[in-house]
RNA sequence: GGUGGGUUGGCCGAGAGGCGAGGCAACGGACUGCAAAUCCGUGUACACGGGUUCAAAUCCCGUACCCACCUCCA
């Protein structure tokens, strides 16, 4: 069974063939630590730990590699409004981003490096870009350094654009590039900047330009030429293009497969940082778990536009928890066979809707078993259920969801709880078998007054929080 | 101006020439003291106008509307 993915390069589905055999290089651009992370930034990590975990799943051994950018004009920006260190906010936010991630089971990456922790790599990389004739400092004494696009021919291959059909940079301020589409490769650094965001180099102190470190991350870590390269559409252009431009310039071949998730909206909008309509992470988790938030997420198709809804996360909750109940209720959360057309699904560039449909029709299929008698055939059913879920990143059992549910507190509140019902409970049970429907109902509606719904199984009632 | 994506039933959301993905909601039925849960059943969905074809939501041409990227963006 080969897999097949979606080439943003290529613009079409192709066989996935690794590099080396049995091996996946995969880079991911992740976040500028500038802010709290939002249920887009999410969505890109989701996505990327499914195709991750659907890798491993396949038998690849899978070298992930996905970056943090802490430090860019932005955060230098917002630290400055905020009136604290920019590595203070980068650190602060990226420690945020730990939450996120943990409480949506997005498993950690094989490494995750940071943006300036890697200076000296960059900083070679811009050499061999002069030495090439592609790059150049500014004539004007900034202490920039620029790509040069016009002496690399294949710019603008990767987004199938041509120099000439691109709007010059809006930002306008060509100071001393050659073509306004130069880009920065380094940032002489300004006055008004602090001085601990910079760093020296042959062109004097500054910092690096935004993709630059991308290009030289993926190359320490994954090699001149990888496997796959992911991130958000948006990062196309300019970003992508750019990696790509400076990578092969370089020398290397770069990517074979381009990825790009579709965005997450709200009202129509894309969430962005900085139209200010985030839909933080933390804000979202108040009212729903880490792992009903994840399931919709993955309901999608990665390449679909999803427009945010609470209405539509409600609904992706309740099947959600009708998956749980079944797991629950054929009493098994042990992992099982993997159905074949999940897998089908899932090779056919990852695809999760029709997955999720093969997920649901376990379920029916398993309720019905259970309904049957066919103790021994539901668990079954609920064991492929448990191994769709594992690969989904949405087992109710997986230890990840452990700290972000109930705690040790809430247990004992929960026993607690547990044997005032019992006592009322068996006050009914006595009711109903005394046919006594009006008490045994007044006990109910009492029990429910409380928030609390009862409901009746043949192995006697049971109690959830409503 | 350039480059892409989209418009599917009450709603969410797949699919990409023939067979009604799946979910949520609704309605009917089974089960139940009643509920709940579960199961079974119920839908003439593909923006519009042409065309190709035995057959079009799917391909082609045109139109409308929406969205994204074009150097801050997941």
């Amino acid at each position: 069974m080969t897999i097949r993915l979606y080439d943003t390069a290529t613009r079409e589905v192709r066989d996935f063939v690794p590099l080396q055999e049995g091996k996946v290089g995969l880079y991911v651009c992740g976040l500028t630590v500038q802010s709290e992370p939002h249920v887009g930034h999410v969505r890109s990590a989701v996505n990327f730990d499914v195709l991750q975990r659907w890798l491993r799943h396949r038998g690849f051994e899978v070298t992930f590699i996905r970056n943090i950018t802490d430090i860019d004009d932005k955060i230098l920006v917002k630290s400055a409004e905020q009136g604290r260190p920019w590595y203070n906010l980068a650190y602060a936010m990226k420690i945020e981003l730990d939450k996120a991630y943990a409480a949506l089971n997005v498993a950690p990456p094989t490494y995750e490096p940071a943006a300036t922790g890697h200076i000296p790599e960059m900083i070679v990389l811009i050499e061999r870009l002069i030495e090439r004739g592609h790059a150049y400092p500014a004539a004007d004494g900034s202490g920039d350094v620029y790509f040069d696009v016009r002496s690399w021919a294949s710019y603008g291959e990767l987004t199938h654009q041509g120099v000439d059909d691109m709007e010059p940079a809006a930002d306008a301020d060509p100071r001393g590039k050659r073509d306004p589409r130069d880009f920065a490769l380094w940032k002489g650094r300004k006055e008004s900047e602090p001085a601990t965001a910079s760093w020296p180099s042959p062109w004097g102190p500054g910092r690096p330009g935004w993709h630059i470190e991308c290009s030289a991350m993926a190359g320490k870590y994954l090699g001149d030429a990888f496997d796959i390269h992911g991130g958000g559409v948006d990062l196309r252009f300019p970003h992508h293009e750019n990696e790509q431009a400076q990578s092969r310039a370089a020398g290397g071949a770069f990517a074979s497969y381009w990825m790009h998730n579709a965005w997450i909206t709200t009202a129509g909008e894309k969430m962005s940082k900085s139209l200010g309509n985030t839909l933080s992470i933390p804000a979202i988790l108040e009212r729903y778990r880490g792992a009903e938030l994840r399931f919709y997420v993955v309901a999608a198709h990665y390449r679909s536009h999803v427009e945010f809804s609470f209405d539509a996360l409600d609904e992706a909750a309740v099947g959600y928890r009708r998956i749980e109940a079944f797991l629950d209720r054929a009493g098994t959360g042990e992992i099982g066979a993997l159905p074949e057309a999940f897998a089908t699904a899932m090779d056919d560039d990852l695809g999760t809707p029709a997955a999720v449909a093969v997920l649901y029709d376990t379920v029916r299929e398993g309720n019905r078993l259970l309904a049957a008698g066919d103790d021994e055939a539901a668990a079954e059913a609920a064991r492929s259920v448990a191994a769709m879920l594992d690969v989904l990143g949405v087992h109710p059992a997986d230890p990840a969801w452990a700290g972000t549910g109930s705690s040790d507190g809430e247990a004992r509140l929960t026993a607690a709880v547990d044997a005032l019902v019992a006592g009322l409970l068996d006050e009914r049970t006595q009711a109903r078998a005394d046919k006594d429907w009006a008490r045994a109902d007044a006990i109910r509606d009492r029990i429910k007054a409380a928030g609390i719904e009862v409901t009746d199984t043949p192995d006697g009632p049971t109690w959830t929080v409503s």
